[in-house]
DNA sequence: GCCGTTTTCGGCCCGACTGTTTTCAGTCG
């Protein structure tokens, strides 16, 4: 049974395929769109299908819907067969190679009649390509700088790399002369847990614009400029990261970050409730339909108070209902990183931590954290150096003695990150768990295990009335390893009915829950638990990486177990496993 | 191909930049 990634792989092929076909826009934008919201939906589509209701999937009509259908019932698609006979596939892996678009692409192709990237770049370096209309010398080289970017690059860059990476970006914009403001924008605003390239807005002056372009085009590490203007630049970095620079007048700063952060889709509502009021929104303006007059705005608080709307996050702007909210005056009161009081998921010298238990606790404490929870891993985890059971009673001696040095900083709790094993059981006995102040159960082993038998082994875990927290459920970690195979549905079905709390392991490899599921999660009444998993002292900093995430889900604080006070949290502990 | 509390047909974003061009097409976000 197809998945919603897979599901939504086969529209974005087709979609491809159809643009270097040559087909009316929409129809493209109208798979694309499909694709988007099966992978955003936080339910596998096969269950809308089973209730026949197909057609509430946003973006799916008829002739998607039968698609649907004929992909989960038979696992092929007629269409797709037949549009693969007309257009090769490998063409579709050209639209990756930046610079290259439908148009050129189906130009080679029946001019030349070659399929496969290869063949392309042996075509571009025997100067086959100049002589094709509309091409020249500077095209070819171009495409084969993109064929050799695109082999440097591998995806996306994950939000842990792209966010420092920005900082560093502005910090060194806003020491321009003139510079007012410098912003990140795009996805990177957004927080998604992988950016695509480095969006940076910057306010300043027309007069100053020219300055702002060389310092880009100068940042140390730019192995080529992609293009630059009067307005905006774009460049390559040695590593193969790209960034984009925007310089808009700072009076315009605010219809313009608000255009430059997106979503696509996000700007689309807008822009449809600007020309209900007789506005037409663009990134340098609110203009008036009728006549003439138009509105700048300097912030985005006043883009949209003119829509009548208040300002919305940017976690939030993916068109997934919160314009709607916004109308409604019912946006949530999103969590923020101040709200966390409690750390239940760090590691120490007892396993893989680099610190001991009082240097952690310590540097927890200065940041603010009020609980500390040492889940040290468990010995069927020997990669980790897990403890052995007879190593707690040592441990916990250790706690009550930092316990006292450590005062009412920070209160530790004695914890473990207990293993579950290929088989579902716990890697500690019951008896044993049930002496621990908080037990986190995570997957680390036997990832690719079928979704028939992984499911039921994590299902297994949530039903343990010791275990509070289940860790990163998925076990993925960027850019390499994909989460298991989990009916994730079921998993919070069950978390619901058990009471347990499901992670947001704030580490920037991790993300895991991620924005989809906690948001799924909520909706089922299931509470959340962001912890950083550190296993140093730097790692304690990643925690604002897990809020963001939490933030996309739309959480507010009452839905996070780290935001309660220490009395409810322990109130809660006594609850469970009793 | 999707969508609709103005529409079941006619919209659906378009401006900046580049390269190959003599006034424009393709790409990108």
């Amino acid at each position: 049974m197809m998945n919603n990634r897979q599901l939504a792989d086969t529209f974005n092929l087709i979609g491809n395929l159809c643009e270097i076909k040559g087909e009316v826009i929409y129809v493209i934008l109208a798979y694309r769109k499909a694709a988007e919201n099966l992978i955003s939906l936080g339910r596998e589509a096969s269950e809308f299908w089973k209730e026949g209701k197909l057609r509430e999937i946003p973006g799916v009509g008829k002739a998607i819907a039968e698609k649907i259908d004929e992909l989960l019932r038979t696992g092929k698609l007629e269409f797709l067969e037949k549009l693969k006979e007309e257009i090769p596939e490998s063409l579709a892996g050209w639209l990756q190679v930046p610079g290259l678009g439908p148009k050129k692409i189906a130009l080679i192709w029946k001019t030349l009649n070659i399929t496969s990237l290869s063949e392309l770049e042996t075509a571009a370096k025997n100067g086959q390509l100049r002589g094709l209309p509309g091409m020249g010398a500077k095209s070819e080289s171009a495409i084969l700088e993109g064929i050799a970017s695109l082999a440097r690059r591998s995806g996306r860059l994950p939000l842990g790399r792209a966010y420092p990476r920005a900082q560093e970006i502005i910090a060194v914009l806003k020491g321009v002369k003139g510079v007012v403001a410098a912003e990140p924008a795009g996805s990177l605003r957004r927080m998604r847990s992988t950016v695509g390239d480095l969006d940076i807005l910057v306010a300043a002056k027309d007069s100053h614009a020219v300055a702002v372009m060389e310092a880009f085009v100068n940042l140390r590490g730019v192995s080529r400029v992609l293009g630059k203007g009067e307005m905006k630049a774009s460049l390559e970095f040695t590593d193969g990261v790209r960034a984009q620079v925007w310089v808009h007048p700072p009076e315009k700063f605010g219809t313009a970050l608000q255009y430059a952060t997106g979503s696509k889709d996000h700007n689309v509502a807008l822009r449809q409730i600007a020309l209900d009021k007789g506005l037409s929104l663009s990134e340098h303006a609110l203009t008036k339909v009728s006549g003439k007059g138009e509105i700048l705005c300097a912030t985005e608080e006043e883009v949209y108070k003119t829509l009548g709307l208040p300002w919305i996050a940017p976690e939030l702007r993916e068109d997934r209902g919160e314009v709607q909210a916004a109308k409604a005056n019912k946006l949530p009161k999103l969590i923020e990183v101040k709200d966390i009081k409690s750390n239940l998921q760090t590691h120490s010298t007892w396993s893989d931590g680099k610190l001991s238990m009082l240097d952690m606790a310590r540097a927890a404490a200065r940041r603010g954290i009020k609980v500390i929870a040492f889940t040290d891993h468990s010995a069927g985890l020997g990669v980790a150096n897990g403890m052995k059971m007879e190593d707690h009673k040592k441990q916990v001696a250790e706690i009550k003695k930092i316990q006292k040095q450590l005062g009412d900083d920070i209160l530790v709790l004695h914890s473990t990150e207990v293993e579950i094993k290929a088989d579902g059981t716990l890697d500690y006995p019951d008896e044993f768990l049930a002496t621990l102040d908080i037990v986190v159960a995570s997957l680390h082993s036997s990832l690719r295990q079928p979704r028939e038998k992984i499911t039921p082994r994590l299902l297994k875990a949530v039903g343990n009335p010791h275990v509070d927290i289940i860790g990163h459920p998925t076990g993925r970690e960027f850019p390499d390893r994909e989460g298991a195979d989990l009916d994730m549905e079921a998993i919070l079905q069950a978390a619901s009915v058990s009471g347990v709390a499901m992670e947001i392991n704030a580490h920037p490899s991790r993300l895991d829950l991620d924005d989809i599921f906690a948001r799924r999660a909520r909706e089922l009444g299931v509470l959340l638990s962001i912890n950083t998993d550190a296993h140093s002292e730097g790692d304690l900093d990643m925690l604002h990486y897990g809020v963001a995430i939490a933030r996309r889900a739309w959480l507010e604080p009452k839905d996070v177990i780290n935001t309660w006070s220490t009395r409810k949290l322990l109130n809660w502990l006594g609850k469970r496993g009793a």
